[in-house]
DNA sequence: GTCTATACGTTGATAGAC
DNA sequence: GTCTATCAACGTATAGAC
């Protein structure tokens, strides 16, 4: 009984250790290839074999090509909510602003394909993520607008719309991953080094900061 | 003879007439399929009925779905290039910039599908425009940073990367047609409305100018 | 849990009548 | 120049042996 039970148990660890290795190995390939060719240009035999498994394979553990995409892009949210947290760890709209601009920049140059994802998802209508955007993206944007409404009010920065801001700040972090093909184009057909990239960062918080009548700091 | 000839060129014209009209019809439809779908996951199916033709008669007029697409990615590269030229109208930074940015705003309100295609394009790694990107849009870029380098020595303005301002600009400009379903999310489910959108591009010219240390003006 | 073989729909492209 | 019918290639998904 011991035993049996012993055996039964290391033999449901072992699945499941197989199980989420394999599904974590697609998940991944599946990321990557959906960032290349969209959901409709991705092919379950390319996510497949770049992931190094059978397509059948790929089937038994994800049923259909959209239960895995929405999977990815369940992940990819979840990184976004991630970073969405650093814009509360201050109350001072310099501090809070250059936070979340390094997290995203860093959220862009560690987890590109996750951006793209988010990219080409957008661009076809966000069909996948609708009920996301309404549920989570906007309140957690209407919330910090109000924050930023209350240091404008307070007078510690200039009188922006939030809007434009958090549009700026979106596009410009994201289009290091999202548009980094054409960045290395622009960069001697080198994508940006480590250097480049802490200098790219500086630069943006720097511009954005002072766009808005912040004071460098932190 | 005079009859005959008058006849050809007559039945020439109409032919070319409709050829041409019909070429634009088909080119209109595939920007706009491309730009939700990108290359792989449009079909010359849904582009056809989307130009109201038979698909049979949309390879009449573009054999494969890559001379299509290259056609398509010809017209973009064009309309992007007539909206660089207005960053050199004057040699003023301010007036440039500001210049450039409303050019670009407007570009993005007005050929929202032409901004997607190329976000598209260069998220699945720009294959089809590679050597444009190297042989006119590399050269612009460097001509534009000599510019502004020129103005930052002057004083003119804040010593900032050139690079890091123009993915600046690129990315927030584009982001209004790229990511305009997200942004109708935030808006009440509403796409912006005229006054919203020349509130945008005000904004955005205001925290970037200032941002790189620019008086308003013009 | 793995993988070969395959069913079955879709897609790009063409043939050939009008 | 238009359009129906068609085909070979490819795509998703599954069956069934291991």
């Amino acid at each position: 009984m011991t035993n049996a039970s012993t055996a039964m148990a290391r033999k449901t660890n072992s699945k499941r250790g197989i199980r989420e290795s394999n599904e974590l190995l697609i998940l991944e390939a599946a990321e990557q290839v959906f960032a290349e060719s969209g959901f409709k240009g991705a092919t379950t035999d390319a996510i497949a074999r770049q992931a190094g498994v059978p397509k059948a394979n790929l089937h038994y553990y994800f049923s259909t090509k959209e239960i895995l995409y929405n999977r990815v892009m369940e992940d990819v949210c979840s990184h976004w909510l991630a970073a969405a947290q650093s814009f509360d760890k201050t109350d001072d709209p310099s501090t809070a602003l250059r936070g979340y601009i390094s997290a995203k920049m860093e959220q862009a140059r560690k987890r590109p394909y996750g951006s793209r994802v988010w990219a080409m998802e957008v661009l076809r209508g966000a069909p996948a993520i609708n009920s996301y955007l309404h549920t989570v993206l906007k309140p957690w944007y209407e919330e910090r607008t109000k924050k930023l409404n209350g240091w404008i009010e307070a007078g510690k920065m200039d009188p922006v719309d939030p809007q434009a801001l958090f549009f700026m700040i979106w596009a410009t972090t994201q289009h290091y991953a999202d548009f980094a093909h054409q960045i290395s184009v622009l960069n001697e057909d080198n994508n940006l080094s480590d250097t480049q990239y802490a200098r790219a960062t500086e630069q943006v918080c720097q511009i954005i900061l002072k766009g808005v009548g912040l004071k460098q700091q932190s």
